[in-house]
DNA sequence: CGCCACCGACCAGCCAGTCGGTTTTCCGAC
DNA sequence: GTCGGAAAACCGACTGGCTGGTCGGTGGCG
């Protein structure tokens, strides 16, 4: 067994983990110590060794959350070069199949019902907003600087779309039955499309580009209407 | 006093109106019956004597709490009778100075973190949006009839605006140092007026309309950018 | 006199954190 | 290379506080 100067962090890492898919079933209200100890394989003595507290625990636990998600996002916009793409590029969080995403979920929630209290969640759902607006912020001035989009303040455009893919993923969350991945999909693409239209300049591939990314829930409207 | 046949619902709604602020102010999480009791004016046997569990209080309170929330959304839009400014009536929720807001938003946050766990809590709130998608495809519908909108199923359109609303109010309450309520009234008006462009037809004042709805945002980013 | 609203002491279970103890690991001395 | 001992890692019984729900009782009203 690899030892002694990594065990600590090997440890913390095994606890974090445990920590995070305990507290993803069982809420963050219900968990005990002993529930996720016994998930980290170890005693709760054990775990007290390297959390002195439950709330020491569950902060690093949401810190450790908050940098998953923001370490997806962050790959999947790499993926894309063109800056609206990048803008678009955060269908990862409607997948079903996406295990994270099922642990994610639950654990959002949770650390949202936290920071509407405890301040110190609150700073860290602050910090984690911010972290994802500079990576939106980040694909708005390339979009300026490479003639896409015209020129503007991008953080309270940057907050806007952020906010649009929060709350499209509650609703697709809390109540699947009438929110499917689909309507997700098609939702923020046409509402971020939307937001973004006044500040997109048309210049041949983007304004094809504008309509294809923007209309797809017109399409899907085309149905006939009650 | 007024007595006996009302009693029972005067004291039911004493309870609920104290579980309300109680909860809102000490977390779902973490009230106590006695809490709850002591701020009804009533011992911890006198509330039982109303709700029999800790789990039926908490469901009648946040069933209440949706009812509320969508009364109050329903006279918002009441009070217009242009559609798109139906659509548009939501602002209440970005208003600090409303005490129903200090009230509501942490039992919102409790009530989705209890949805992503339990099925009853789920049920709530998916019949919650439900209604409230029932008020905007009202709207929508209307503004097809009277030919400001194009033919359209207006029922995942309404889903996308609510979404909005939802997630902006979310950021708006969670990290207000950086999502001011300017931001919010000036980003809901962008985002719900390029997610309804598509649909809308220029006839002349409705046009005119639409700029002013649709770009308070373009506006506020006219300030110089880095 | 009986019923209904209400009271509050009490019980039983749960759980965070403590603490005395045991095992493992490491390292220097021989 | 091995032995001793100290420190670190880990264990789990225990305690103290809290809280949901019970239950025997009280007062007032009809």
């Amino acid at each position: 067994m690899a030892s002694i100067p990594e065990l600590e962090e090997i440890r913390r890492n095994q606890i974090l983990e445990a920590a995070l898919s305990t507290i993803a079933e069982t809420g963050a209200a219900h968990v005990t110590m002993d529930d996720i100890a016994q998930a980290a394989g170890l005693s709760k003595g054990g775990l007290i060794h390297y959390y002195r507290s439950k709330n020491e625990l569950f902060q690093a636990t949401f810190k450790e959350l908050f940098e998953r998600i923001f370490e997806l996002s962050r790959e999947s916009m790499a993926q894309h070069s063109d800056p609206m793409e990048k803008i678009l590029a955060f269908d990862f969080l409607y997948d079903l199949e996406n295990p994270y995403t099922r642990q994610g979920y639950p654990l959002l929630f949770d650390s949202m019902a936290l920071a509407a209290r405890e301040p110190d969640y609150q700073a860290m759902f602050d910090a984690w907003v911010d972290r994802w607006i500079e990576l939106l912020t980040g694909a708005i001035r390339q979009g300026i600087a490479d003639g896409s989009f015209v020129e503007m303040d991008p953080d309270p455009l940057a907050r806007t779309i952020s906010a649009i893919y929060h709350g499209i993923a509650i609703r697709w969350y809390l109540a699947p039955r009438s929110h499917s991945s689909e309507w997700a999909v098609n939702s923020f693409r046409t509402a971020i499309g939307g937001a973004m239209a006044p500040y997109r300049k048309k210049t041949g591939q983007d304004a094809e580009k504008g309509q294809g990314t923007g209309n797809t829930l017109m399409e899907m409207n085309r149905n006939p209407a009650a």
